[in-house]
RNA sequence: GCCUCAUUAGCUCAGUUGGUUAGAGCGGCGGACUGUUAAUCCGUAGGUCCAAGGUUCAAGUCCUUGAUGAGGCGCCA
């Protein structure tokens, strides 16, 4: 009784889904699994039947439809028979449509494509109107499509770049995993003030039109949701250091805020941050974790997104051509990859950095916008440029910075020997055209040091209690650093603009979307 | 926040010294096309020259202010 009862429902649920209809009102096969066009393009092409799903991307000769549904950055060629499909169907074949193909995968007939998929039935699923979307089957520049962000993905570009953002994004996690790591999520909201890495935005549910103010005219924050000054997270190194020294090794990987009016191609209000923290480790451990971290997820995308890399090259290439010659790259994007990935990154003091640029040609004939004097005062990122891309044309880890210009948590230096002044076991990678993408450092460890640096720094040590508990009790040397992934998606992508390559930026006077 | 440059058709741009009716390519639309690859060919429509003032007989073009965008600098990742 039970068994037939079973093979009725199954028989009821096949024919259902044989037979359910599409929006368009024909009968579609949905029964059958949809294969993404990345593996049918690996597929070898053996006749057998195959569902395909995704945009078109170009309709040639009323017969040939290029279609692409993300998965990869190439399409796959679909072939119509006019004569077997309805011609008020195949009018609707537009450019960004969205379409269902069922029909043979076979050896491609033409040449330029290994395999091709004979339509057999066809289904829209979303009409695109040509005179109304805003995307055109040519070239715009990144500067419309920025205004469109919202279609942007769709094209060629960008769907490189946030498949290249994806890898980045999944590497690191290998990476630390592999290493033993854990992924550790620090507040977004924080009620300490005493990061010091900038402006910050304010969180509260104060009404704006009527703020409770106390007698002496002041914001009564004990009103608000927190009952205390509340902001949007800066960094989470101090908490991650808070894991470290228990876990051994962590990271984060979350979004941040800086409310700095920062109107450049390499800063944004909201970006993410990776900051790993390691317990019983010294600088040069931390150099050599951000330099493997680096190249380790470099070579993956080397690795796994060939494809997307070469049209990201292309796309380069071509934008470059309109450039005078000394304002191109010196290399292609992926030979610069792979230069990267081979070669150890230079590293060098501050105080070495100083000579350097004191003795450069620009620097004697006064080529500089702010003169070289002498030790300790930081660095122009004209100075940076000149050292990573004139004088070692490599990746530069700058380390032991004047104590003066740091953060109050960075590792006092013992006094060296031909080093004017006081120094902390800081380091800075820079990178091409980018700049410095990874800042971290050493952790001042000893409480006497770092509550003496906290007062001379004014960092309120009241509120920052429980960052020196951990001085107080076990405490060990510990390193971190934090790295901006969107500089590393900029430099493994060669996009030139921080805005490209997250999918909603977010910059003064823009939260679009 | 500071400096420089830009804004002309749906998109990318040209537009001379201020001078008659502002142009091109691509895209759109209509048509042709069963082996195309940014398909091609024929035809066609499409403009508040960013906005507001001003100079002038006359302004897309010159001046002032503003808006938006881009690049550089500062702050940083």
């Amino acid at each position: 009784m039970s068994f037939n009862f079973a093979v009725l429902l199954r028989l009821f649920f096949q024919y259902w889904f044989i037979f359910h209809q599409c929006p368009d009102g024909r009968i579609f096969c949905s029964s059958m699994k949809r294969t993404k066009i990345a593996e049918l393009l690996r597929t070898e092409p053996t006749n057998t039947e195959v569902l395909v799903k995704g945009w078109v991307k170009a309709f040639r000769n009323n017969q040939f439809i290029a279609l692409n549904d993300g998965s990869c950055a190439a399409n796959i060629q679909v072939v119509v028979d006019a004569e077997r499909v309805d011609a008020a169907l195949t009018d609707r074949i537009k450019f960004g449509a969205a379409i269902g193909v069922r029909g043979k995968l076979i050896e491609s007939q033409g040449k330029g494509q290994k395999v091709e998929v004979v339509a057999e039935e066809l289904t829209i699923f979303g009409d695109c109107n040509p005179e109304e979307y805003p995307l055109q089957p040519k070239r715009q520049t990144l500067e419309y499509l920025r205004e469109v962000a919202h279609l942007r993905f769709r094209t060629n570009t960008f769907g490189a770049v946030f498949r290249v953002r994806h890898a980045l994004a999944f590497a690191i996690h290998k990476f630390f995993n592999d290493r033993g790591f854990y992924y550790m999520h620090t507040p977004v909201i924080t009620a300490s003030d005493a990061e010091g890495a900038g402006e910050m935005f304010h969180v509260t549910t104060l009404p704006l039109e009527n703020i409770p103010r106390t007698e002496d005219g002041e914001v009564d924050f004990s009103k608000d949701f927190f009952e205390r000054p509340a902001n949007l997270t800066v960094s989470g190194q101090l908490e991650a250091e808070l894991g470290a020294l228990a876990l051994s090794d962590v990271y984060t990987f979350g979004p941040t805020f800086r409310a700095e009016n920062s109107n450049t191609t390499r800063h944004l209000a909201e970006f993410w941050m990776i900051e790993p923290e390691i317990a019983f480790a010294d600088l040069h451990d931390d150099m050599d974790l951000a330099e493997d971290m680096l190249q380790y997820v470099i070579n993956y995308v080397l690795e796994h997104c060939a494809d997307d890399l070469q049209l990201l090259e292309n796309r380069l290439l071509e934008e470059e051509k309109s450039k005078p010659q000394h304002e191109r790259s010196p290399m292609p994007l992926v030979e610069r990859l792979r230069f990267v990935v081979e070669n150890k990154f230079e590293r060098l003091t501050y105080t070495e950095a100083i000579e350097i640029l004191k003795n450069s040609k620009p620097n004697k004939k006064g080529k500089f916008q702010f003169p070289i004097e002498g030790w300790g005062a930081d660095l122009q990122s004209e100075h940076e440029r000149y050292l990573v891309e004139k004088h070692f044309q490599k990746p530069v880890i700058l380390t032991n910075y004047p104590a003066a210009i740091k953060a109050f948590y960075m590792r006092l230096d013992d006094p060296g020997e031909n080093v004017p002044g006081p120094t902390v076991s800081a380091m800075d990678i820079l990178f091409p055209g980018i700049g410095e993408i990874v800042g971290g450092s050493q952790r001042e460890e000893r409480y006497d040091v770092l509550l003496q640096k906290m007062r001379e720094m004014n960092i309120p040590e009241e509120e920052l209690y429980w960052y020196l508990d951990t001085r107080k009790f076990g405490s060990c040397p510990h390193a971190g650093f934090g790295l901006g992934f969107e500089r590393l998606v900029q430099f493994v992508t060669g996009m030139g603009n921080i805005r490209d390559v997250i999918a909603f930026p977010r910059y003064p006077g823009n939260a679009e979307f």
